[in-house]
RNA sequence: UGGGGAGUCGCCAAGUUGGUUAAGGCACUGGGUUUUGAUCCCAGCAUCCGAAGGUUCGAGUCCUUCCUCCUCAGCCA
């Protein structure tokens, strides 16, 4: 038909490209799935799979998920949805001492925020695909067992700091433990030992046993067995020996027949101990081929924000932020707090890509994506949040002097007119923008100036007659008459042409509520490049709270509601802090302005 | 200085086994529409792929050397 050639697919990566040979040749085909994780005999006893891959997303329930999850989340659960596959939603909850339920439950609420589920998944929709590494302790345990028992483990009695020592440096080889030579026996039985609860927490490991001398140093006999004393969100006191992520995640992932277990860069030199860890229980037949296969991505950096966990946790524990949940956080909780959508992230995570390139995202391309969906999505309203007063002196009044009230109409979206129109009352005195007035207009200023006119959206057009200043030299009041014939909408409304357009609210009308204009939370693009503090980079004026006037429509809306309050931004009504009939607003984001530039 | 990665337009990022004019997005610039200086639409935007050599009829894609950046020495993940 056409001699176009073949567009290259949205979103092509050298992952896809991975999963779409994998499944081309067929590589995944033969496994079986028994319906629940476990060991070669466990699945050799349940059916072929129907999901053609299986990924997996591997939180530690140890902290707040951020927006380089989201980039992960939407990696890996966008593959299993794309490939016919099933993602699974896993805690890796190895390591006690860090994780709590809280953790499990706000990792829970983001993951389904963004839209995903693990309830009712996979080919036939009837799968729960939450599982924790911890429930796979028995099988871990069995799997380090069967390590000494064919020599691949020891039981080490060095200090920390003596394993330190002998592992040597980047660039000189190790020297073996002199407990490395412990017969089978006497390894198995020390690693009971270990289980039961006969030696001190830190008096020995179990290790695995390589080579010393690798110029891997991830392969020098790496701990993978610790005894930690410690109470556990999910197990309770039932271990005091616990498993190394090295160890436990390559099994995790063969448990639950994970085909593609992706990562970021920084397990690039873990990827040899997993292959090997692997391949010796699958001779050992604990496993069963095709295994799991690693692969790296390189993690997300957005400029102007910081990612990483501690320095996170710096802000919201030394008060820099209000909470896990700041809007100014790149914590998915921050952000949705914030305004963000889901949707967003997913536009976001598309254009961004996915590739092995160390880079810096930069953050306008967030705000951008933000800014498409909630264009959108968003009906529109009007707010004034620098308000001035404007009095049409020529507008009617009763007898008792007060003044008449007329409806206007507003669209709820240029975009969408089946969204319909909605009142907004006009009357003599309005809130307007104080930017919308220039006593002395700077060079292409089209908005309100001395004897100009400007149109009152929705409204009438104006004509400016003078204004008012308080001692300090600021307007407060801006004066005009209307031109009757010119209200939108009406037959007349062209008849005078201005190109200044600005938007009002009724004095005797206005909702009156406290906004939050948020900005970035740090100045600099890069916090704490070289050798800074990061800290020192925080913007001090991140937030700024100002009591505004809003169209009398917005005080009943309910907390999460998201407007475009037009020619300022997108705004969403604060999920915490709005109470039934007084909500307040966050800003998501600006509107561009080409004008301000 | 050992191992493992990465270097394609200001920021991202496609580029199958080398094949002839180096996708796309964001940003930017110019123009148009518009009762949001928003949205939308149109046009422009890398003779060049970290550098230098080499192989070839032909190289971002192969070879050599070099440069820069990231990463690994937790009983964290």
């Amino acid at each position: 038909m056409s001699a176009e050639k073949t567009p290259i697919p949205l979103g092509s990566n050298f992952i896809r490209a991975i999963v779409e040979k994998d499944i081309e040749q067929g590589v995944y085909s033969t496994r079986k799935w028994a319906g629940t994780p476990g060991d070669a005999a466990h699945h050799a006893a349940g059916q072929p799979d129907p999901a053609k891959i299986r990924t997996r997303f591997p939180p530690e329930p140890n902290g707040y998920l951020h927006i380089g999850h989201a980039k992960s989340i939407f990696l890996n659960f966008g593959l299993a949805r794309d490939y016919g596959g099933v993602c699974h939603f896993r805690f890796d909850d190895t390591n006690p001492e860090k994780e709590s339920q809280e953790y499990v439950d706000s990792i829970s609420d983001a993951v389904k925020w963004l839209g995903f589920s693990w309830e009712n998944v996979g080919p036939e929709h009837n799968q729960n695909s939450m599982y924790f590494a911890s429930n796979y302790f028995d099988l871990m345990y069995r799997a380090a067992e069967s390590l000494i028992e064919n020599g691949h483990a020891y039981v080490d009695s060095q200090s920390a700091e003596e394993m330190r020592i002998m592992r040597g440096t980047l660039t000189e080889a190790g020297k073996n433990s002199p407990w490395r030579d412990r017969t089978v026996a006497e390894n198995l039985s020390l690693f009971r030992e270990m289980r039961d609860g006969k030696h001190a927490d830190g008096s020995l490991i179990l290790r695995s046993k390589i080579d010393m001398a690798s110029p891997n140093i991830n392969l020098r006999d790496p701990a993978i067995y610790r005894i930690k004393r410690a109470h556990h969100h999910n197990t309770g006191d039932k271990w005091c020996i616990y498993p190394m992520y090295t160890f436990a995640h390559p099994i995790e992932d063969a448990l639950e027949q994970i085909t593609h277990s992706i990562c970021t860069l920084e397990f690039e030199d873990q990827r040899p101990f997993y292959d090997w860890l692997l391949g010796r229980l699958a001779e050992a037949g604990m496993l069963a081929h095709p295994l799991p296969k690693q692969y790296e991505f390189a993690r997300l950096n957005l400029t102007y924000v910081v990612l990483s966990k501690r320095k996170l946790i710096d802000l919201v524990e030394d008060n820099h932020v209000s909470g896990w949940d700041d809007p100014r956080l790149p914590t998915l909780a921050g952000a949705r707090r914030r305004g963000y959508v889901a949707e967003g992230f997913k536009l976001f995570t598309d254009r961004i890509g996915v590739s092995k390139a160390d880079s810096w995202i930069e953050y306008t391309i967030l705000e951008d994506c933000m800014r498409e969906v909630l264009n959108e999505s968003s009906e529109r309203r009007i707010a004034v949040l620098d308000p001035i007063k404007l009095v049409i002196d020529n507008y009617a009044v009763d007898a008792d002097g007060k003044s008449q009230t007329e409806d206007c109409f507003a669209p709820n979206h240029p975009l969408k007119p089946e969204l319909g129109k909605r009142v907004v009352p006009l009357s003599r005195e309005l809130w307007i923008e104080r930017e919308d007035f220039m006593e002395t207009p700077s060079k292409g200023y089209f908005r309100l100036v001395p004897d100009g006119l400007v149109r009152l959206r929705y409204g009438y057009v104006v004509k400016c007659t003078g204004f008012e200043k308080d001692a300090a030299g600021n307007v407060t009041t801006v004066h005009c008459e209307y031109l009757p014939d010119t209200k939108s909408g009406t037959p007349g409304s062209d008849s005078i042409k201005v190109k200044g357009n600005i938007h009002w609210v009724s004095v005797a009308h206005a909702y009156e509520t406290e906004v939050r204009l948020y900005d970035r939370l740090f100045k600099e693009a890069h916090p704490g490049a070289g050798d800074s503090d990061y800290l020192n980079d925080i913007n001090p004026n991140s937030v700024t709270l100002i009591t505004a006037q809003l169209e009398p429509s917005l005080k009943d809306v309910n907390p999460e509601d998201r407007f475009q309050f037009e020619r300022h931004g997108y705004f969403v009504a604060d999920r915490k802090d709005s109470l039934a009939g007084k909500p307040v607003f966050n800003r998501t984001v600006t509107l561009r302005d080409a004008w301000q530039k």
